[in-house]
DNA sequence: GAGTTTGAAACT
DNA sequence: CAGTTTCAAACTC
């Protein structure tokens, strides 16, 4: 395919050229033309073409698939959808023209061709039949889609192509003259590859045109020249920005997102997350070390290097910008771009300021009703990022984007809200951010942004630490033998260089130290990839506190610590207790003795948990009951939750209609939904990056990659699903979830279906057709990530409600009552969620919460696809469970 | 302001 | 994974 388009052409038109002389001059050789033409044609040509092409691709691409796999699988689809999108809409322009246009369609747009089925008008011709056919051998011949994949993504692969055929060339030099004249670099690669894009689909559409009007070869090669360098030209003047503007004339189908949205992600590095189009990105810009840099990025909005390499990268952006256009034409899902936003809409970097500056919001603030919460959220968001780009000013790397950036993400977060106002509900994002680092400092520049601090401030008020600053509120460390370059160091942890007012001694954190600095990060992230994040995440406890009753009862704070305090003498009621801190109350999760936090004890949680799990097993038996308290259940707390859905939730609710909702609520039990889902959330901001890049953050890329799709998926699969499925749910797990939401107090009923929301049970299963994409994306993520990975899942599965490791794994004992399980869960809750998705998505969406009780089982069948998924078959494992 | 306490982070 | 040490903030005086 790759090699193709211009062989393929190439071929094409000789082929052409033979049968249409055939044709006219020898009128008895018509009958046998189209047989003679397709052998010879194929026996002289392809051979040696597709020879070619395989050979070149296949022993290239062939072994690199493996290794591609992983980074680029999805790109490659993605562009490989693109490609056929794009060129098929420029095919069906061409095919106003005639056949010829088909014959000298690009093999790209040849097999695009036959992908899309041509109208059986063109197929009356036995010219075209041959054509056709011929394409569609070549395309085997070439195996169309690793040969496309490479020649659509890899830049260098596509040099090579070029290189291999002579008419490709020309095009190439074009491109190469973009090379030259922008100087080489990851955001160039994007561009040429945008302009190879391009000039392909120009080329196209002007050979289409041509060959209408000229029907000959000969003249078709001349147009092509002329249009080549015409081309060239355009791209240079392309390369800037007009390529957007160019796809879009070209792209007869609306843009979902203009361009803006693209800056406005890049800002934020978000918009690489969730979209196919971002992996493209990444992998053709080449700038791999971007990826690498991903988890540096987001630091960038704190560190100004990043600021810089995102100045830098605009230019490529726009790039990016067009080609996420590209993919949008070409996915049928436009919603990508919501989520994508949505995805956006966690700054990278921003998760440490969150849980470093935000911590302001008071408890009361952090309950705030879904509507609330998403505008605080997208507020501090916004906050966050402007802190970030005013910091990164601070420290001297003056971010140019800050302004525009910030108006941007703005927009953005708007989009998103509107898009995803389930994201920021659904999402975790730490409204009581009071992460450790949070809780201590705030961000250096408080000056602009003191209101927040002055929000945030609680403690920070209270600090009388004689490094503090009062008037700013602003807080700087004292370290004296961290160097400031271990979490220790608030500044550090928060991701913010130290300042004046920190009196901290062989200070390290210093953008001087910049490079020092960010391999330190590194190591750490490496060791803990949630080391930065934040640790105190708020609960989705949104849901519940739109209704009045469960508002009273929710605990003051439904931010809870990530991993729990450990205090021991402390009782939680110092400052010494991370989760008193973040004026959040105790949790499960909490390994403290004798915990009398203010904000909530650690019993509360966890005899909610205990009566779910016991009222669960008694009431498995009783299906009955089950929907009736289901329904009553869902009529009080769920309904309501549907509106503010995240992304994620919302599929689940939509699949489930919302009974499924509640029961996955109820079902999370005392688990800190938010807090969970906001580092997955910010890993997947971090990782999606990577994701392209197995070697730079396996473990988040994959991770963030499931939440990318997932999120796209159940925002997808929200918008089509139904809410409503009148199925009933299984019994065991329905019965379990209805008695606890009828035996359970309302209080903490209210608590617990918040959060479960929050818990990544309902997201995993969240839309039928994403449940296994899920699952073969948590598959990927486990086996990709392994070790990192485990990380990861431990995460989720602490996410994951207890009451669904218990249920689902019997097998799987929950260790949650060890300290270190807070911190470490078993990547078992995954295996169940994925279960749970498989069998939500096969089995239809009511039987969600079904799935969780006999999904575990299914599992096994389920899994084989994951795991006979390579990492780079993912994509297509996931599209083929999917449709399966 | 000095010293102590505390618990997270880091290390082994 | 558990235990120990290191570290810096929080706290007390």
């Amino acid at each position: 395919m790759d090699c193709s388009p211009e062989p393929c052409s190439i071929k094409k038109k000789d082929e052409d050229e033979e049968p249409s002389s055939i044709n006219t001059s020898l009128s008895p050789q018509l009958q046998e033309s189209p047989f003679l033409k397709f052998i010879s044609n194929l026996s002289p040509i392809q051979p040696v073409k597709s020879c070619h092409i395989t050979q070149g691709f296949v022993g290239l691409s062939s072994p690199p698939i493996v290794f591609m796999s992983p980074r680029i699988s999805c790109h490659r689809e993605t562009k490989f959808l693109e490609r056929t999108q794009s060129s098929s809409t420029e095919i069906s322009q061409s095919d106003n023209g005639g056949k010829s246009l088909v014959s000298e369609l690009p093999g790209d747009s040849i097999n695009l061709r036959s992908q899309l089925s041509l109208p059986g008008s063109f197929t009356t011709d036995t010219t075209q039949m041959d054509v056709d056919t011929k394409n569609d051998t070549n395309t085997q011949n070439c195996s169309p889609s690793p040969s496309v994949d490479e020649y659509l993504a890899d830049p260098v692969d596509i040099d090579r192509i070029y290189s291999a055929n002579p008419d490709v060339k020309q095009s190439d030099d074009a491109i190469e003259t973009l090379k030259h004249g922008s100087e080489d670099g990851p955001g160039d690669r994007a561009e040429q590859t945008l302009l190879l894009s391009q000039e392909s689909n120009k080329f196209h559409q002007e050979k289409a045109a041509c060959v209408e009007g000229s029907g000959k070869l000969e003249e078709e090669k001349l147009s092509a020249d002329v249009l080549e360098t015409q081309h060239r030209h355009d791209s240079h003047a392309q390369c800037e920005g007009s390529e957007l503007q160019e796809y879009s004339d070209q792209t007869p189908e609306p843009m979902p997102e203009p361009v803006k949205d693209a800056k406005e992600c890049e800002d934020c590095d978000e918009m690489v997350s969730t979209s196919h189009v971002s992996t493209e990105n990444i992998s053709q810009c080449g700038s791999e070390a971007t990826l690498k840099h991903h988890g540096v990025r987001r630091r960038c909005l704190q560190f100004g290097e990043v600021a810089l390499r995102s100045n830098n990268s605009n230019t490529n952006l726009n790039a990016s910008s067009s080609k996420m256009k590209m993919v949008n034409l070409s996915e049928p899902v436009t919603s990508l771009f919501p989520q994508r936003c949505s995805g956006t809409a966690k700054p990278s970097g921003i998760g440490l300021h969150l849980n470093s500056i935000i911590n302001a919001i008071p408890p009361g603030c952090a309950a705030t009703t879904g509507l609330k919460s998403t505008l605080l959220i997208s507020l501090h968001k916004m906050d966050n990022m402007k802190r970030c780009l005013i910091s990164s000013n601070m420290d001297g790397q003056a971010s140019v984007d800050t302004g525009s950036e910030s108006h941007e993400i703005v927009a953005s977060t708007a989009a998103d809200s509107l898009n995803s106002e389930s994201l920021s509900l659904a999402e975790p994002i730490p409204v009581n951010p009071a992460s450790v680092h949070g809780k201590r400092k705030l961000s250096p520049t408080n000056a602009g942004n003191s209101e927040e601090f002055n929000r945030s401030s609680p403690i920070k008020k209270k600090k009388k630490t004689s490094i503090t600053n009062d008037e700013n509120s602003c807080k700087r460390c004292n370290c004296k033998k961290s160097k400031c370059l271990k979490l220790y160091c608030d500044c550090f942890a928060a991701g913010i260089y130290c300042s004046d007012p920190c009196s901290c001694q062989g200070c390290l954190n210093r953008q001087e130290y910049q490079e020092t600095v960010l391999e330190t990060r590194r190591q750490i992230e490496s060791r803990n990839p949630l080391a930065f994040l934040p640790k105190v995440v708020q609960h989705t406890t949104d849901i519940p506190l739109t209704n009045m009753e469960d508002a009273n009862l929710t605990t003051p704070s439904s931010a809870r610590h990530k991993r729990g305090c450990n205090c021991k003498r402390s009782m939680c009621l110092k400052k010494y207790c991370e989760c008193y801190q973040a004026n959040v109350g105790c949790s499960s999760g909490c390994r403290c003795e004798g915990c009398k936090n203010a904000f909530g004890r650690k019993e509360d949680y966890v005899p909610i948990e205990h009566a779910l799990s016991k009222e669960r097993v008694v009431e498995q038996g009783s299906d009955k009951t089950f929907y009736d308290k289901l329904e009553m259940v869902v009529s009080k707390t769920e309904l309501y939750d549907l509106h503010r859905l995240s992304p994620i939730t919302p599929s689940l609710q939509c699949s489930d209609q919302g009974k499924e909702a509640a029961k996955s609520r109820l079902l999370s039990g005392k688990y800190l939904p938010s807090p969970e889902s906001a580092n997955v959330n910010m890993i997947s901001s971090h990782k999606k990056y990577t994701k392209p890049l197995p070697d730079s953050h396996p473990e988040t890329d994959s991770y963030e990659w499931q939440m990318d799709q997932l999120s796209p998926t159940c925002n997808s699969a929200a918008d089509v699903l139904t809410p409503v499925s009148s199925n009933p749910p299984e019994p065991i797990s329905f019965s379990a979830i209805t008695k606890e939401s009828a035996d359970i107090p309302q209080s903490r009923f209210s608590h617990a279906p918040i959060r479960h929301l929050s818990g990544g049970s309902l997201r995993w299963r969240s839309s039928p057709n994403t449940p296994r994409t899920r699952i073969s994306e948590t598959k990927y993520v486990e086996q990709s990530l392994e070790s990192d990975s485990r990380r990861l899942f431990d995460i989720l599965e602490d996410e994951t409600p207890d009451i669904l490791k218990e249920v689902s794994t019997p097998t799987n004992p929950v260790k949650a009552n060890s300290p270190n399980q807070k911190r470490v869960s078993p990547p078992h809750g995954h295996s169940h969620l994925r279960g749970l998705g498989l069998s939500s998505s096969s089995g239809g969406l009511r039987s969600g919460r079904k799935f969780i009780l006999k999904a575990v089982p299914s599992f096994p069948p389920l899994t084989p696809c994951a795991d006979s998924k390579g990492n780079d078959d993912d994509h297509e494992n996931l599209g083929n469970c999917s449709s399966k």
